[in-house]
DNA sequence: TATACTACCTTGTATAGCAAGGTATTAGGC
DNA sequence: GCCTAATACCTTGCTATACAAGGTAGTATA
């Protein structure tokens, strides 16, 4: 249903922008596949769910910000282990700068308006 | 065009996600017409145009969590005075504890994935 | 061999930002 | 008085994307 009131709409609507981000930054630490990229996520109070993250990684993927390998599990199905390629730790970067900028605005513009 | 692979998409997608944050920061510091809603937002580099802000106050103004006064100009057309009312007032509340929430998550992302 | 679990992926819907364009009021030059 | 510019409000159509829900397939285990 639409028009939500309620607070929660806030958080919802402020992840929205950093998740490619957060992505990014998990996958930087080392190869990693997708439910486990999720639980990190949730380990961190950042919801994300499957159809959300899987069009993320396939967009990002395309865009050559990341590539992946396929390995055998011990305890199911193969997985895809992604990483970030060159043309991704650039990205990170730029996200990492575009992050730095927005919360210097917000918090400046939260301390003009107390 | 869509798809866009340059580093300013970045910045364009985090923004997305505080701008409601960031209008209610400023017409929590008194009452403020539309064109100078924009004219701050600039100043604290957080760009937004008319077709965005304009249906966001509509909104806004629907959930009660805005109302506006029309007062005349000495220098052109009559403005819409905005202001919070007392849903707002609480609304902005959530938004510094989603803010501060989100920061936080992110800050420790980053100080994990470096 | 059937069930549970894990892992991958797709489809349809709603939201929201933006580009572009439109209407109306006032001021100022001529 | 009349035309142009400036200011201020608003709408339409498009696109991107997050999510809910549901689907496929490989592996383990009872």
């Amino acid at each position: 249903m639409p028009q939500e009131t309620n607070a929660e709409n806030a958080t919802v609507q402020m992840r929205k922008g950093v998740l490619e981000f957060c992505v990014l930054l998990i996958i930087s630490k080392g190869e990693i596949y997708p439910s486990d990229i999720i639980k990190e996520l949730k380990e961190n109070n950042l919801i994300i769910v499957e159809g959300t993250l899987y069009p993320l990684l396939s967009r990002l993927k395309s865009l050559q910000v990341l590539e992946y390998t396929w390995i055998e599990s011990k305890s199911g199905p193969p997985r895809k282990y992604y990483r970030l390629t060159s043309k991704g730790k650039e990205s990170l970067k730029s996200h990492e700068k575009s992050w730095s900028n927005l919360s210097n605005s917000i918090n400046s513009l939260i301390k003009k308006h107390e």
